[in-house]
DNA sequence: TATGAATGAGAGTTCATTCAT
DNA sequence: CATGAATGAACTCTCATTCAT
């Protein structure tokens, strides 16, 4: 016979255990992000990292297959974060140019500034580490190039316009993801106090503003 | 008493010395550099370099400190390199966008097509090393960042424009360089095959040509 | 006072229990037989063997005090079933040369053919492990070893001659065994294509016959 | 101008080298040796066996490419000792029993009893170790196979009998190998005291010649 | 009894750097 | 100047064993 009690107490337990897995994982892909982004990925022991989160050696070796596997899944998981963050801005404002606005402001507020530590080891820590890295970083640049080129087109739709080239829009999509790096890696990895992220953010909106409106051509209806 | 004989044969040696010196020090960059640009610098051994640059490790040993000496000196040259070309550019079309556009064209087919393992090393592998190497590529990017801050200049002064705001001018540089890198890194790192040089370089340039425009105003005299 | 029911009623449970747990038992031995054989033992994980017994990690534990202690069971086990089987044979020819036919022909075809596992164990993968183990190993040799020898003193009771010298019956002992081992070695640990078994075994049973018959010496009554 | 003086301070001064490192070779090899004999295999660290033989770990890395390189290459030489000391003894007695007898007596005499650790390592340590372990275990036994045999045949030649089957040589070296064994084995592994290698010398050649005998058969001219 | 996640000492291996020659 | 053998600290990773549940 069916007995929903021992069963529900199965079920609680194993649900307790999955949800302290996770848990666990969080905790070491949280306690790695500040040593490889501070400290860098090479100068991070994997003893450091599990001293930092209170595990064993050999439990992070039950989580992850080794510290290039912990690595990927901590950029992986960055990845997925700013993916998220720039969808649901561009989600807010629509196919328009305001979307592309509010997602490079959004860029800066919400990601560079109060997670330093992701950016840095999406712009820094993870490049040029091997080709395993290589390769989580591509397709992170992938997805977010899909999903501007997506916002782009969207907007196309809405206004009428077209590309001077076929190129046009991978071109504004590699320049806006270029421009928005390179200003988060001085401003973060280099600390430059030229880059008042402030001031700056208005300044490379109009600017890629620009940059997309020379490259559409209104369309004679 | 001066002895100009034994001088001047002093000096010959020292002349052939020298000059043999600096060959060598070069050759040993010149191994260097594409081990580091595609095995990786970490994947990149020394001993591999002293048999490259068929020279004893204790002969690298005394003209770098180190394994990362070495990578600083490399970067220092390709950075160099790259100055040098574009400023080139930018004197041959005076103080106008033309300049620009030069600049932009000769960093793919000067720069990227012909050297892509400087291009690497300088966009991937020395990314993320360590504090010192770091500082170098900042300075890289400082001086670089100062050449073009200087060739918008000299072009306000030609044209007689102002700037939308006081960053205006950090963020077209900025922009320019974000750009500029992001597609390098693609095509010779990500060896992406989306990314065609040839036809993307005019977008590109017609992109931030737009973008700096949007940045400057017409000055009403 | 004495309750024949429960009583009754704890032995079947107390029965079962100790049934289950024998089953248990075997059943780990059984798993870790063909790993350890095959695989090797330090090449086998106490978790493989769990899992193949369709045991949890801690219950193995529960039954064996660790690795070792299971190769040493294991071990013990096969030394047992060898002079039950062996033992079986003396018993069918009576104390004659003929029982150390039939015991050699048993040895390959009830032993090493049908359990190679077994033989490998005894013969490779326990071999020079710890000294625990080799204690073992020297004791079911050494059991063997008497076996055999207390065949050979009835044979000599039975027939009536007299070894040559005071060590003839130890070295006809140690002999066969050597000759047995080794073949066995090479047929099933190297696999050696030369050695063939069916025809192999008449030739061995001839020259062991021929090496007891030159030890011992007719007595002239 | 060629200078015999440099040249032969360059050549001696090479072979200083080349003698050293050979030097060192065996040292590493001489010092690893009863640390696997002893100790055993698998309980001997890298650590010891360097600091055994006064050498830092790198350069046992440098001579060996791992540890188990360094047991292959120990048992291989092992084997070579052991072929090259039975050879010699076939080679005084010519083609005939005799040398079966001297080469029987030689094992324990110059090979078991003056190098037990040698014998403990191609009869215990190196048995069940790993896959290319046993290759070259194979392949010593192959060798003294083929030496034995080689005898067997010689004598054939000379004194004109027959074997009674096709596989008889076999069996005949087969068995001849694995007695030896055996013994080595009860002596130096278990440290046996019911083997007294003194007395039983005679006993297992009579054995052995009894076996032989029992399967050649004089051939009527 | 029964589980299997957690432990952590300890192993093998690498390689930048040094220094006697 | 030139060599390249030698060093040994540092690293990642494994897995037998334990113990809270």
């Amino acid at each position: 016979m069916y007995s929903p009690e021992s069963n529900q107490a199965l079920s609680k337990s194993a649900q307790r255990r999955k949800r302290e897995r996770e848990q666990r994982y969080q905790t070491i892909l949280n306690a790695a992000e500040p040593l490889f982004a501070r400290k860098g990925y090479h100068q991070t022991r994997i003893e450091h990292i599990a001293d930092s989160a209170e595990v064993s050696v050999g439990m992070l070796y039950f989580y992850f297959k080794n510290k290039e596997d912990l690595l990927i899944h901590l950029l992986d998981e960055i990845g997925f974060r700013l993916r998220e963050l720039l969808g649901a801005e561009f989600e807010k404002a629509g196919a328009s140019l305001k979307g592309f606005e509010l997602a490079g402001k959004a860029f800066f507020e919400k990601f560079c500034v109060p997670f330093p530590d992701k950016a840095v080891i999406l712009y820094s820590e993870s490049v040029g580490q091997s080709n395993r890295v290589e390769q989580h970083r591509k397709q992170i640049f992938d997805k977010l190039k899909k999903d501007v080129l997506g916002a782009l087109f969207r907007m196309q739709e809405n206004m009428g316009f077209r590309f001077q080239s076929e190129m046009s829009a991978e071109v504004i999509v590699v320049s806006i993801l270029g421009i928005y790096e390179r200003i988060a890696y001085q401003y973060l990895v280099w600390q430059d106090p030229s880059i008042d992220l402030e001031k700056i953010g208005q300044d490379a909106v109009t600017f890629l503003v620009g940059g997309i409106n020379s490259l559409c051509m209104k369309e004679i209806k």
